[in-house]
DNA sequence: GCTCTGGCTTA
DNA sequence: GTAAGCCAGAGCC
């Protein structure tokens, strides 16, 4: 048939619009809930207000052939029966919405619309089932903020969404599901099931949300395809994958509506009737809906009239409110027992309290996740499970000053533990109004970190996990993105029962995870000995910051502009045009296509431009070599010469890094905002930068003390190598002495030390021929000799290495020397290349994790004499096997020695006992001095 | 405005 | 070959 004559047959076809009940009426509730609508007698009506003229709406807007609501059964559904955990999580409604929704079953009827519900079905069945036998004969609009229902939609079959702000519809065929939630409606519940639904308890695969479901399902197809192609996925989302197969299939099993429930009904069934006025406008009379009723009695059919007049929202909140009907407080919720202070004298009934605890769990609301700009708007406290407190202290009777004033004692009463959730934020946010938090009793996100470092640590997950609670999410609060509102706009109650809930919250994870370490005491220890006192210290560097020397890095942008200018006008003549340098697309086809370079490797989006492609095309083309160098310079200047001037804090004039304690899977910190780990120094323009990073002021310098090849020393001591341990022992040069071995030679080159240390560090990185000889740029053949040559001058160190792997086959994780672990999985893998990236994990973690647990165990120390002796001295920076002071001139005579010493120190506390450990100390006006 | 990719910096 | 974080571009919203 042709389009001309489908076209008008289509528009022939009866409209009908299938609405979701239930999810309308609670719409309704939640958009009308701060109106507080109410009769005189202090009946609510809001709920039931909004739903009618949700119906009246779409009655005006798109004159309905048929309009039929559709509500969920009471009794347990056939979902349950098969899933007895859904919806498991989903509190009661609370009772104001349940007295309406008894006046909204009476009302839909007696309006004349047919009204469907199925004993054991929910609502989305109905509409699904009505929809298959409908969708020949009618246009179909299913009328639902649900977006499950995209699974529906077809050629005649639309999703007629609420919009979120104002009261209009959004329509939705197939190609606005596709845009708008990433896939198209055939594929919906594949992407529902991978991300599952956690207001109806269903898990999907944790750790993919939306984005990645949609990425996943438009890559592969379908769930069936992404398995088949597990291998190339990153291995957190594999993993999780992995796990959650089973729980796929029973998400997408519940999440199907049924399209074939035994509905015996005509179109003349659901017709629509002459609505029942002798019932309607007494009831309208009782709710006080005035407008409502005057529509009804003039003409109930009329189109032209005006919706939603404002009258009805005119009456009665503030005064005539019934003073024993408690709106707000009708909502019971999963919330605990929680209390909101904004008085002196309750402060000081739970500040008594609080002084005689031994512990508690507490959390700080503020305006901003940067510390220093953060302002304080209140504390919550929780100190037995299900209770919490909240102290309101911004726009209020109690000011910010009186909370602080009589908090103080306790915060910093080092005889009281403080328990919470990354507490390290905590306390920088009360640094900034004096208070020193102290001391650290347990933090959850690390213990959550100790106990397994490759998991996510945020306080919403981990309530998730441990203890099975939904939480209150921030961004319900205010919003998210462009629309986000200031936390001082959120109701007080409000915001207390979500900063309570998560004192409450970390309260109850304490007494979780405290029981979850008690099972494994060096875990413990690690917890209470090294990262829970490791915080405040932390806190104190991050606060401290670090001074940069502004004027350096502006000359050298001067300077490095002027070369990028210069090299990038040489690119752009060979190339014959200009082109963005940056866009690694745009070099491509200048390279490969237009100049007909040889290509070497493909990325996955087109061909390889990266470092090792241009610098095996620089031997024959030159415009590789400056392409190179346009790279490397473009890199200092946009990463770091002319992003950290930006940094540098107003308020303090230094730089404020910040450690995270809870990222890196084998116990190392990172840094972040600015990241001060990866400072460049290779490179002698890149080296200009440290010289930026100054002193305070000049009565200060900069000590630098790192420790010198720690990793292979560690190497050494869990091996036991004696060669190698001799090496050191000897204070001998390690890659000089390796060549020595390896190529059987008194007379060791440049080039034989150079290659004497890949393969050193190739072995802390879980060595293999294949990417030895990647390095190194030989043949395999000749990287598996010298592999076979270390293998046999330092045999102990191979026969380590495979009793890792063989230990952690057998127990599934690798350990520290401390004890600390990490799972390894996948070391059974039958793919090789995961099978491989596993067991390089499992040799180099023990290794990486040992140096970490050391260099904390010094901080720690360090931290501890300069707090002893008073020191002026500040440590401020730590690159994973250096430590970084601003060093005061009072204390040159001490300060290097001090620190020499804890850092050796901690190697034995740690429980090294063969290797000698040295460390390099130096000073001066800067950092590349001082280093 | 958000997320991913390629590329590059450090230990 | 291990462990991180950040930048610009690109693509989608």
């Amino acid at each position: 048939m042709s389009e001309q004559l489908s076209q008008p047959a289509e528009r022939q076809k009866p409209s009908m619009f299938l609405l979701d009940g239930m999810a309308l009426v609670f719409r309704s509730y939640y958009a009308l809930m701060s109106a507080r609508m109410q009769t005189q007698s202090g009946f609510p009506t809001g709920a039931i207000y909004g739903f009618i003229n949700t119906i009246l709406k779409i009655e005006e807007t798109y004159r309905p052939d048929f309009l039929v609501v559709a509500f969920d059964s009471k009794e347990k559904t056939f979902r349950h029966e098969a899933f007895p955990d859904y919806k498991a999580q989903r509190p009661a409604p609370p009772t104001d919405l349940i007295q309406q929704l008894g006046k909204i079953l009476e009302i839909v009827p007696a309006m004349g619309i047919p009204m469907l519900k199925r004993p054991g079905f929910e609502a989305d069945d109905i509409i699904g089932t009505l929809t298959k036998k409908f969708e020949d004969r009618c246009n179909l609009f299913l009328v639902t903020p649900d977006k499950d229902f995209a699974q529906l939609v077809h050629d005649g079959v639309k999703l007629l969404k609420p919009a979120r702000q104002n009261d209009e519809f959004l329509l939705y065929g197939a190609e606005e599901v596709k845009s708008h939630y990433g896939v198209y409606p055939e594929q919906f519940l594949d992407m529902l099931a991978l991300m599952g639904d956690s207001s109806d308890n269903i898990p999907g695969a944790p750790g993919i949300g939306p984005k990645t479901a949609a990425n996943l399902i438009n890559r592969y197809g379908s769930i069936a395809k992404i398995y088949e192609n597990l291998y190339e996925l990153r291995p957190r989302a594999r993993e999780s994958l992995l796990k959650s197969k089973a729980a796929l299939e029973n998400g997408r099993f519940l999440m199907t509506i049924k399209t074939d429930m035994d509905i015996d009904l005509t179109l003349d069934d659901l017709k629509q009737k002459s609505p029942d006025l002798d019932f309607l406008l007494p009831l309208f009379e009782e709710l006080e809906f005035r407008t409502l009723a005057a529509r009804f009695k003039s003409s109930p059919e009329k189109k032209n009239e005006q919706a939603a007049s404002d009258a009805d929202l005119e009456f009665n909140f503030g005064a005539n409110v019934d003073p024993n009907f408690q709106f707000a407080k009708k909502q019971p919720r999963d919330l605990g027992n929680y209390t909101l202070i904004q008085d002196e004298d309750d402060l000081n009934q739970l500040a008594e309290k609080l002084g005689s605890l031994k512990e508690f769990a507490f959390d700080t609301e503020t305006t901003s996740l940067t510390t220093l700009d953060a302002e304080l708007v209140g504390i919550s406290f929780s100190f037995a499970p299900g209770e919490a407190f909240f102290v309101y202290c911004a726009e209020s009777a109690l000011s910010r000053e009186t909370a602080i004033r009589v908090l103080k004692p306790i915060l910093e009463n080092p005889e009281i533990g403080k328990i919470g959730q990354n507490l390290k934020y905590d306390m920088l946010v009360l640094k900034n109004y004096g208070v020193r938090v102290q001391p650290v009793r347990f933090d959850t996100m690390l213990a959550s970190y100790v106990l397994n470092p490759d998991k996510t640590h945020n306080l919403d997950d981990l309530a998730a996990d441990h203890l099975g609670l939904e939480t209150v999410k921030y961004a319900d609060l205010v919003g998210k993105g462009k629309s986000e509102k200031s936390i001082y706009e959120v109701e007080p109650k409000t915001l207390s029962d979500y900063a309570c809930q998560d004192a409450d919250v970390a309260l109850q994870l304490k007494n979780v995870l405290e029981k979850a370490l008690g099972e494994n005491e060096p875990l413990k220890k690690i917890c209470e000995e090294l990262e829970f006192p490791l915080v405040g210290v932390l806190a104190d560097m991050e606060h401290e910051g670090v001074r940069l020397d502004v004027a350096v890095l502006k000359t050298l942008s001067e300077t490095l502009g002027t070369e990028l200018g210069r090299v990038s006008k040489i690119i752009y003549d060979a190339a014959g045009e200009a082109f963005n340098l940056d866009s690694p697309k745009q070099l491509s086809e200048i390279l490969f296509e237009k100049l007909k370079l040889p290509a070497k490797r493909r990325t996955k989006t087109g061909y390889s431009t990266d470092v090792r492609v241009l610098e095996e095309l620089a031997e024959s083309f030159p415009v590789a070599k400056q392409i190179l160098e346009y790279r490397s310079l473009q890199k200092l200047k946009s990463t770091y010469v002319d992003a950290l001037p930006n940094l540098v804090h107003p308020k303090t004039g230094r730089i404020h890094t910040s450690f995270n304690q809870h990222i890196a899977a084998t116990g190392r910190l990172s840094s972040s905002n600015p990241n001060l780990q990866n400072i460049p120094i290779r490179t002698e323009i890149g080296r200009e930068i440290r010289g930026a990073f100054v002193p305070s002021d000049a009565h200060h310098t900069l000590l630098s003390a790192d420790y010198s090849q720690i990793e292979l020393r560690i190497a050494a001591e869990l091996s036991g190598d004696p060669t190698m341990l001799g090496a050191f022992q000897n204070r001998e040069d390690i890659h000089s002495t390796t060549a020595k071995l390896i190529f059987e030679t008194d007379e060791v080159t440049k080039d034989m030390r150079r290659k004497a240390k890949e393969v050193n560090f190739g072995v802390l990185y879980g060595i293999m021929p294949f990417g030895l000889a990647q390095r190194l740029d030989i043949s395999q053949a000749e990287a598996k000799e010298i592999i076979s040559q270390y293998k046999e001058k330092y045999p102990m160190i191979f026969s380590y290495l495979e009793g890792i792997l063989d230990k952690a086959r057998a127990s599934g994780y690798v350990e520290t020397l401390l004890g600390r672990r990490r799972y390894i999985r996948d070391l059974n893998s039958k793919n090789f290349s995961i099978r491989s990236a596993a067991e390089r994990a499992a040799i180099n973690t023990p290794i990486q994790g040992t140096a970490a647990d050391m260099i904390k165990k010094a901080m720690l120390g360090i931290a501890s004499d300069i707090h002893k002796q008073s020191l002026r001295s500040r440590m401020i920076l730590q690159v994973h096997d250096e430590l970084l002071f601003n060093m005061h001139e009072s204390e040159v005579d001490i300060l290097p020695e001090l620190v020499q010493r804890e850092m050796i120190e901690a190697a034995k506390a740690i429980g090294i006992r063969n290797v000698p450990i040295e460390v390099e100390v130096g000073t001066g006006a800067n950092w590349i001095e001082a280093h």
